[in-house]
Order: C-alpha cells, then sequence, then structure tokens
DNA sequence: GTCGTTGCAAAGCGTTTGCAGCCTA
DNA sequence: TAGGCTGCAAACGCTTTGCAACGAC
C-alpha cells in the first residue's frame, strides 16, 4: 500500500460507509459506484493488502465464502440472516467456553455463529 | 442408493470406522484402501446420496472444505487441531445463546467451534 | 438386457497470478 | 521517469457434470 489511487480510497470508503462483514463481490458493487471500471482482481489484491495491514479483518463462515470488516471492534462475534443473507455484528460472548473442551485439549480460540431472521427481515 | 456397489460398500465402512468428520479427500484416501480404482467424482456422488438419505450430515467449517459425519449423534459442536488440522466432536452446548440477540431477531440455529491442539499433539 | 453407477475428462465457480499498459509520487 | 498499481485473461483448486463403458439386479 505505497500509493494512494482511487480504486484503494473508493474501497476504504465501502467499509467507512458500511459496518458490517462484506463479500468481496459486494466490495466491488459499491466501490465500482464511484469506479465503474473496478476489476474484481483489485478487490482482492486490495483486501488483502489492507487484512496484512491490520485494517481489515477476515471472517470467516461455514459454507459461505469470506468477508471482511475493520479491526478494532473488539471481540464480537455473528448474525447470519437465512433471508436477506447479510451478516450482523453481535455484541458480547458466552461464558464457560472451556468447559466443553475434552481432557488434555488446548483451548487456543473460538467461532461462534447465529442463524435466523434478522429485525429488517421479521417485520 | 439403488444399487449395492463395493464403491459404496467402501464409503459407509469408512465412517462406520472413523467417528469424528472427515473430508472428501480423507474419505477417498480411507476408501481407496479398499477400492483402489475409486475416483473422487464417485465420492462426490455417494456422499451427496448419502446426506439426502439422511445418513451423513454435513460439517461445515469456517474457511475450510465440507466434512461429513454420521448422523444421530445429538445436538454437539466440534473442536478443530490446529495442529493436525483433525476436527473432533465435541460434547455439550452453552446456555444463554438467545442473549447475544439484538431486539427484533428471531434465532434459528447456532454453530460453535474451538480451535487450539489436541491431545495428541499436546502430548 | 435394463438402466443405475462409475471413472475420466471437461466444465463451473471463486480466487490468484502473469503481464503489458497506466498513473502516482 | 521509475516502479507500484490496474484490468484483463489465464491459471488454480475444489466441486459438479456429460458421457461412454460397466455391472447389479
Amino acid at each position: 500500500m505505497l500509493r494512494k489511487t482511487e480504486q484503494r480510497e473508493a474501497i476504504r470508503r465501502v467499509f467507512q460507509e458500511n459496518h458490517d462483514p462484506l463479500s468481496v463481490q459486494d466490495v466491488l458493487d459499491k466501490a465500482q459506484q464511484d469506479v465503474p471500471r473496478l476489476g474484481i482482481a483489485t478487490v482482492y489484491r486490495t483486501l488483502k493488502a489492507l487484512v496484512d495491514e491490520g485494517w481489515l479483518k477476515v471472517v470467516e463462515l461455514p459454507g459461505d465464502t469470506s468477508r471482511y470488516e475493520r479491526t478494532g471492534k473488539g471481540h464480537h462475534h455473528h448474525f447470519s440472516c437465512n433471508k436477506c443473507e447479510r451478516v450482523f455484528d453481535l455484541e458480547g460472548c458466552l461464558p464457560g467456553i472451556d468447559t466443553l473442551l475434552p481432557p488434555g485439549f488446548l483451548l487456543q480460540s473460538h467461532e461462534f455463529f447465529l442463524y435466523g431472521v434478522c429485525a429488517d427481515c421479521a417485520a
């Protein structure tokens, strides 16, 4: 990320305007509103660079393509809407995760996903 | 699944002898010990048929290819070893999942993954 | 013998990479 | 002007599909 280009500015702006995790296609669609000739390879390369730089974080959902979100939101998990396919941040966590661990196993991290219908779709 | 073939018998046997979730490649490798000419397309087709039949269940892990396990094990979650890449079943669950839900959201299901080092690798 | 099943190769799909031209610094 | 960045197209890895040969019933 040595140079400032309109493609990169547009991609950064997408994340400043959208706080929940976005797919590569989401980012391409939104950034192309600013830079119509933007190619998907540039989106992949820029997302990778922003992750390496620590500005973005990869969110991997089971059975779905990777999504990306801003870093610095603190420990949180995600909710995936079965209707509109959008992914939302959830605050908080659950205690007692280590009680599920079999003897001799070492816990290093965990992931947690809720599925259902979001408030917009339920209304 | 109308006919009984040696390919299908070999794939079923793999799951009777291995109780944790297996990847397509795991199944191919193990089943080829019985049926060396077994092709990967047959593994994909057979796994799909066994899932449709309700004999297997798909286990999707974040950022990994799908795995398959026998149905009928009851509600449980999974542990993925960061060293040997094996996936293990975990018994039990955590209470209070619905407390993480924002107002207006409907909960339909959840997934939970622990990561770390398994007992074999820690020893 | 019928027709469900198999293995191979080709096609799909999301992601990555090679490269010539472009554009920031 | 140098060399990092971009878009295009080709390459990749995993999964699915078309098809002719095979084999269960």
